[in-house]
DNA sequence: CATGTAATTTAGTCGAGCCTAAACCTTTGG
DNA sequence: CCAAAGGTTTAGGCTCGACTAAATTACATG
């Protein structure tokens, strides 16, 4: 052992910027293998050359690999603090929720701006508070502090067969009229939701939730993801449980195939 | 009533080193009538002619009036920022304690970080859920959201005459070791302590805090500051309270005279 | 009252992140 | 297969907040 492999010492700490790319990057690459420079760039409300230019500096410190023209993708470094700065995102939305009664289309913002802020003592604190919950209030999974997460992919509400019943998972923190709506309906991380009726040619979808019909269109539909409860008729909510659902935990992580 | 005076409408929001110089020019101005560059530079560890170029920017919006070479003083709308500003920290630092567990010696720093990342909203919801405490776990007073607070100049401890008896009401929180000494000798906001003794040429200073007499240095008993005991022999403790003293109310803010 | 010292300000730079405009690849459609 | 269209990068600038070094002012003291 010569040097001694400090290798996930602290490093540097990270930027407010920085850590919003990793983010995004993050986020893309899992939606479509690399990131795309205008991707990024809508995606932080930037222009492209910013965006470029940042992909030079986090390349050179070795948090991404780019490929001009191509994209980006994150290296191991990179995707270790983007999940890092996921997970305080996450606890600090589940937290906002459950202990201080923040409304589920409200706490993102919030969250935002806490994660670059806040210590990992905070948040372990918070998490320990919350009894280490595996998802956000949106369904999102928690990342674990060693940079583990449930990266399965979902179908979407929209996918559902007609006549097939799945549970509620998740959906995007970042639309609060639409996370509004869907409480509205009752259409929340755990719910179970039947597909009842799908008019043809992207016509609006009739679902029955509970004893409600209610119809959305497909682009909402197209938002939720779900998964089909095909085995036990159903095992009623889980607990007395809070506002805050802890959703069940799921398949344990994966790393990303390498292509 | 022609134009409504929107006067303190929210303004532009403030960037974190403003929210940092704000801050530390209230402080010094409170302590020495106006800030010195040269203390602003060591409050925040900068250098010097930094201080002077961020004056100016300050000075130009309105925030600070500067008379070069003879420091700065707040004016009302950088006064009210200021006290915005040190309102979140002391109810963060009220809420990690009360409600996290945070040790009091360690809330500092994470309170100094949040503070510029939390929303209104969270702050008081925070504040809501304390109880709208007055003072922070170090004793300090809480300014109200439009921007109150209790300026009155308490007696530090190493000024109580030998004999009497004062409550302890507060001190600073940026010395840890500091604080977890007081800790350990149970000189905290709220608690009775007695001068015994004091050696003479700043010699050490010997308490009665419950049934313990520490002996504690001049520097020491300098950054503690107490209220004298002359009233009521003592009310008992007001509450099966928690760690976190909700100090009794003091008397109402007052306007700096102007000189 | 002159002068040395300490505090303050000016002058000139720098890096992080952002911008626009212009040049440059890649891809795709004719 | 060639050219237009999009997406990407380069070039050149800007602001904020920091720095150092050098000038300037205020003040204490002999």
């Amino acid at each position: 052992m010569t040097t001694p492999a400090r290798d996930h010492a602290s490093s540097p700490p990270l930027t407010e910027p920085v850590e919003d790319y990793l983010k995004a990057i993050y986020t893309l690459e899992r939606r479509f293998g690399a990131a795309a420079t205008s991707d990024v760039a809508s995606a932080l409300a930037v222009a492209p050359a910013s965006v470029t230019g940042m992909i030079r500096r986090l390349a050179s410190q070795g948090y991404v690999d780019h490929v001009p023209y191509r994209g980006v993708q994150l290296t191991a470094r990179g995707r270790r603090a983007a999940l890092r700065t996921i997970r305080r995102h996450r606890i600090l939305e589940s937290y906002l929720t459950a202990v201080l009664g923040y409304p589920w289309d409200r706490v993102h913002d919030e969250a935002e701006r806490l994660e670059h802020a806040a210590s990992d003592e905070l948040i372990e604190r918070m998490a320990t508070a919350l009894g280490h919950p595996t998802a956000d209030p949106h369904g999102a999974p928690i990342p674990t502090a060693d940079g583990e997460v449930d990266e399965t992919a979902y179908r979407t509400l929209a996918e559902l067969p007609v006549g097939e019943t799945a549970r509620m998972l998740r959906v995007s923190d970042k639309n609060p009229s639409l996370l509004r709506y869907l409480a509205d309906i009752a259409l929340q991380p755990g719910a179970e939701v039947t597909m009842v009726a799908r008019a043809p040619f992207d016509g609006p979808i009739t679902l029955r939730i509970g004893d409600a019909e209610p119809v959305v269109g497909p682009n909402l539909a197209a938002q939720v993801l779900v998964e089909s409860i095909t085995s036990s008729p159903l095992p009623v909510a889980d607990a007395p449980s809070a506002t805050f659902p802890v959703s069940t935990p799921r398949s344990r992580a994966r790393k990303p195939t390498s292509r």
